[in-house]
DNA sequence: ATGAAAGCGCTAACAG
DNA sequence: CTGTTAGCGCTTTCAT
């Protein structure tokens, strides 16, 4: 069984010395190219070759390469996802619903993790690059000057996400951060609550609901001579339920009359809930407490909890369309959706 | 400005028409291969040639292309991962880890979702070995025996995580699921409870966590002549605050004894809190509740949540490193790894 | 320390 | 419908 290797083997120690596409080929006894438009472009070659191509593949179990593939076509048919941390489940939807169309085209995702903070940015960026993506997904906007001049110069689809901008890179869909914000501190005031308060993370599109919120209640004070300052405090991102138990105890310490908090997250709110709970404070009567994202759980606390609800699901579809009608050169008509946002009315609030 | 394109730059119509090695290489008066050493092995270059390729990456914005590369070194850089989802906060801590320790080797992460049923894991597999990719990282074990043994032949270092199994693929990092479930029934015991009761998700894993629970429980009632059998749950993976709810009902309406739940993750455990809360049976004096995986909130929630703790971002890391020693010659020493559990003692039970 | 030549496995381009 | 040829951009191999 261990003859020695003839001089063909033993020619080169390059490659993978697994099946190739001209394997299959010479099986079906046809060109490679034709080979490759069986499995490509079926209905460019007859049904003969067809099948025989077919059998080649099944009986040697030929996986195609596609860095190969890639290589030779410019078309990877990776798609570059973004995220500032895939731990807080608030852009998991978003990331499963784009995973999910992806894999439904034939295309495949990359992850990678900037960090809330902006350093890791630019390197990430290169490597991805480096990949040769068929396009980008961004969640939020950018910090980094030089990444989205970069990311213009490669002339590759982007869509920026979960964020508007006045000046995206390319493709955008999203909602108004300070519009969500606005719109909770309306909804407040007409249940009634005067004394409002806000906690928030303190990355930037959560800092813009923030302002939002605070903005909007300094009008409306002003009109109808309520108090003045929003007590209002910032945690570092991500938010969790702890930040949420330990800055309701500081807000109420400064501000005992406090009668409806906004936070910046369903987990911040949780915390809240619990901290009310563990001190006494019935929700909603004596605070009322909205949330943000609605995630999974919202709806089954005690008491369920009123929140901004984003349609991540639907933000991560979209995405995926914008890329791959821009991929394979259907022009895509609006390039900038805002899926907006709605506030589900529940009972803490 | 406009002028018609010389024969040279007419020729061809393939490529991405970006910056290529060699065009940095001309720029630094050096071959190509040279210009590649500087990058991928300084050492091996003199300083001058070092600096002169250097200054025209700098200048030209040269991003390498690692498809070009992978294909010609066969090694891709790229480790691909499975996960059943990504929603569901459970694999997060190990996929955050594993991204990060990857991308300070130099590796990128590629994400695959197989969802709980075993449908598409044929599909995905041959999807991602497509890829090339130089590990794979699979969260839970293969169910497809077909699977198993593609993998199996396709040579590629395979670390299975979150499992143990007497048969692995390759590597293994994990614990084992029944001695969770045994731990948690003494844990109970130990606590003076008598009539224990087990929610769980209806995937592998939960599955032979629930086993391991009943198996123990009915082995310490014979002995101590305690009630019959184990009242028990299953719902659907992935499991939810809302299954939590509900079935805390049944469970009660069934088996009003009841003076301890195990739940099959802490997102039960916290919907079993909220509708004891509501029904006003006071945790954990009425009944101890105990959640599994140690979520972040866990030890936030009122009354703090005792939970299975498993140490997610080990997982995470011992996996990335894994493969990448395998990848770079050095042999692993120990391939298989059980990373055990704690349980987090805390208010709850 | 540097380079020339020859591929990696596949597909675009252009015939027939 | 099928094939030939010539790359894609990089790295291995083997010289110098």
């Amino acid at each position: 069984m261990a003859e020695p290797p003839t001089t063909a083997e033993r020619r080169s120690r390059r490659g993978s010395g697994g099946i190739t596409l001209t394997d299959v080929a010479k099986l079906a006894g046809v060109a490679p190219i034709t080979a490759s438009r069986a499995l490509n472009t079926p209905s460019q070659v007859s049904a003969e070759v067809l099948k025989r191509v077919r059998e080649a593949v099944e009986r040697t179990g030929y996986v195609p390469n596609m860095l190969a593939g890639g290589l030779a076509s410019s078309r990877s048919r990776l798609v570059a996802a973004v995220v500032p941390t895939i731990v807080g489940p608030v852009f998991q939807e978003s990331l499963q619903s784009l995973t999910e169309a992806l894999a439904q085209a034939g295309y495949q995702l990359m992850l990678g993790q900037s960090g809330y903070r902006e350093s890791r940015e630019d390197l990430l960026l290169e490597q991805i690059i480096g990949r040769r993506p068929d396009g980008i997904v961004l969640t939020g906007i950018l910090h980094s000057a030089a990444g989205r001049r970069r990311l213009q110069a490669s002339g590759l689809p982007v869509v920026e996400t979960w964020d508007l901008t006045p000046t995206p890179i390319d493709m955008l869909v999203g909602f108004s951060h300070e519009q969500a914000g606005a719109a909770v501190a309306d909804y407040l005031y007409a249940q009634g609550r005067s004394h409002l308060a806000v906690l928030s993370g303190d990355d930037d599109r959560a800092l813009r609901r923030y302002r939002g919120f605070v903005d909007r209640v300094n009008q409306l004070n002003r009109l109808g001579a309520g108090p003045g300052e929003v007590p209002g405090f910032q945690v570092p991102a991500p938010t969790s339920v702890r930040s949420g138990r330990e800055k309701l105890g500081e807000l109420l310490a400064l501000a005992p009359h406090t009668d409806a908090v906004f936070c910046g997250s369903d987990m911040m709110a949780l915390g809240v809930l619990n901290e009310a709970l563990k001190r006494g404070i019935a929700v909603p009567e004596e605070l009322a407490v909205v949330g943000f994202g609605d995630l999974a759980f919202a709806a089954d606390l005690q008491p369920p909890l009123t929140t901004v609800r984003i349609d991540g699901t639907r933000i991560g579809r979209l995405a995926a369309r914008f890329i791959i009608e821009r991929v394979e050169g259907r022009e895509v008509g609006e390039r900038v959706i805002d899926v907006g946002f709605t506030i589900e009315r529940r009972e803490s609030a």
